[in-house]
DNA sequence: TTAGGGTTAG
């Protein structure tokens, strides 16, 4: 293809925007590097695949390393099977080229498709190149997969990889984020020269396991060996606590960062109010997230995912309508971690046909987008469209189902009184999709059977339980019992009650009034004498609505 | 090639 050819010609758009064609005499190797990499950047399909055909062309797409970014690029775009055709052409002699793509898959999120192609290289390859493993670690990481995890431990330790500065680093976190934090120490223990990376990456386990101690002893230990704390390092403590539910210490590791010359970024800022958000502490999210932005700091689609659910939280769809626009104002309002955001926060102020309009607008739907609107039809009491829904994402992709999944469709049922059909989701939920019935499901179950009058259903079930029912599972039994009538079961959910909850008067008070419809005022007066000397006391309901 | 921030539950 001549770029002279296009000389004078009216071209299309995306050519006429095509650099290549008007700036042919700077065509050299480190241009179409620099082109590629701000391809990749803007995730540019179109000029991309135009670049790619050019390269064809002039018969440089065979270079390993354009090939190797050729394949980054179509990663970062999303086209796995052309960023595979693209390492097919790279001659198989070049061992770099199995790096080029398990690399470029790990980095773009394709984390099953890296340790796919690590075991395809295993197989080909007699000495695996060690620069790969690092890359496949992270995505045993990200996919809680410890067992392959372990595996390529073996893999390392079979080829002496260990010593590898890279390699521990990345054992280190895989096994943080699995879960388990004695394996990372081990690994971390066992280096001889310990980086900032392995240092940051042992910190950031402790302090996401709730470690607190431990980690802040590592910082302090990290200083003694002339190592300085760096940004990430603060903010892996920052993080770490406030998902452990220690948002205060979070924030006072925070405000050290000032003194001690950090300057905190935007996921500095975001891990504390996500910290505020999760332990319910809204007030100070929303007036963190002022803070962050009067300190001339922009939010990303982190940021604003995280405050959203603040809204939802205190149902206050006039902050939820503004921090929806400034999502557009930003252009993060496209993300679907803000847009499954928007749709519960909608959902959960009571404008559903807002949620509605916006998931239905969705191209790309992760489970929390499903979840969040089949959530949204039950808890409104749609629950024929909650559960059309429920069969729509089983058709479209059955892999994405979860345990909230079932919860949400389960809810509907119970709120329809549709037992037949909840019935026969929660044998669908173990047998064809493997999930474990957790202590909600039972409960709503127990709901569904105890609302539909059979108690005596509901109560085997408790029975038959695999773990100890808690508040919410005998709850539903006693509610369902004072439905009915039930004397006999509601004695038994509410001792049980009185033994999870002690000082609670609620669950008494339900079993006095049964008492009472049933004419046995004596149970009635034993009861109270027992409320009165144990000084139970019901606490008086509170709710709150919004003025206009 | 390795380390830090996000959405759904009764």
């Amino acid at each position: 293809m001549s770029m002279r050819r296009f000389k004078g010609q009216v071209l299309p758009a995306a050519r006429q925007n095509n650099p290549i064609i008007h700036r042919p005499f700077q065509s050299t190797p480190d241009y179409y590097t620099k082109l590629i990499e701000t391809y990749a950047r803007d995730r540019e399909l179109h000029p991309a695949r135009l670049l790619h055909a050019h390269l064809i062309t002039i018969g440089s797409a065979r270079s390993t390393h354009l090939a190797s970014k050729l394949i980054a690029l179509y990663a970062a775009c999303g086209q796995i099977a052309h960023a595979r055709k693209v390492f097919d052409k790279i001659p198989q002699t070049n061992i770099r080229r199995w790096f080029a793509l398990i690399g470029a898959y790990a980095r773009c999120g394709f984390y099953q498709q890296a340790i796919d192609v690590f075991w395809e290289m295993q197989r080909k390859v007699s000495r695996p190149n060690k620069i790969v493993i690092p890359s496949v670690l992270k995505a045993c990481g990200h996919l809680s997969d410890l067992k392959t995890g372990k595996k390529i431990h073996a893999v390392v330790l079979r080829f002496s990889f260990e010593f590898d500065a890279f390699v521990s680093s990345a054992l280190i976190d895989m096994y943080s984020k699995n879960g388990r934090v004695e394996k990372a120490q081990q690994v971390f223990d066992m280096m001889v020269e310990k980086d900032l990376v392995a240092l940051n990456a042992m910190v950031s386990g402790f302090a996401q396991h709730g470690l607190a101690r431990e980690a802040l002893r590592l910082v302090e230990k990290m200083q003694l060996l002339g190592l300085k704390p760096n940004l990430i390092t603060w903010n892996s403590l920052v993080s770490g606590f406030s998902q452990k539910g220690d948002e205060a210490l979070a924030y006072r590791i925070f405000n050290l960062m000032w003194v001690n010359g950090i300057e905190p970024d935007v996921v500095s800022w975001t891990s504390v109010i996500s910290g505020f958000v999760h332990n319910f502490q809204n007030n100070k999210a929303f007036h963190t997230f002022k803070q962050m932005l009067s300190h001339g700091l922009c939010p990303t689609s982190n940021t604003i995912s995280s405050l959203l659910p603040a809204c939802a939280a205190v149902t206050d769809v006039k902050r939820g309508k503004e921090i929806h626009a400034y999502a557009l104002a930003i252009g993060v309002e496209e993300d679907v971690y803000v847009r499954s955001a928007l749709v519960d926060m909608y959902a959960k102020c009571g404008f559903i046909y807002d949620a509605k309009a916006l998931f239905c607008k969705m191209s790309q739907k992760n489970t929390v987008t499903w979840n969040s609107m089949i959530f949204g039809y039950a808890n409104h009491g749609y629950c024929n469209e909650a559960i059309e829904l429920f069969n729509q994402m089983k058709m479209e992709d059955d892999k994405k189902l979860d345990y909230l999944t079932f919860m949400a469709v389960l809810t509907a049922c119970c709120h329809a009184g549709m037992i037949e059909l909840g019935e026969s989701l929660f044998y669908l939920m173990q047998e064809r999709h493997g999930i474990v019935p957790r202590l909600e499901h039972y409960a709503c179950m127990v709901d569904l059977l105890g609302r539909a009058g059979k108690l005596t259903e509901a109560y085997d079930m408790i029975k038959a339980m695999p773990m100890e029912p808690d508040l919410f599972v005998w709850g539903a039994l006693l509610g369902a019992c004072r439905n009915y009538g039930n004397i006999d079961l509601a004695e038994v959910a509410a001792k049980h009650l009185s033994e999870l909850e002690p000082e609670s008067a609620g669950n008494n008070l339900l079993l006095s009034s049964l008492y009472a419809d049933s004419g046995s005022w004596g149970n009635v007066a034993r009861l109270k004498k027992m409320m009165m000397k144990n000084k139970l006391r019901k606490l008086p309901g509170r709710s709150w609505m919004e003025a206009a």
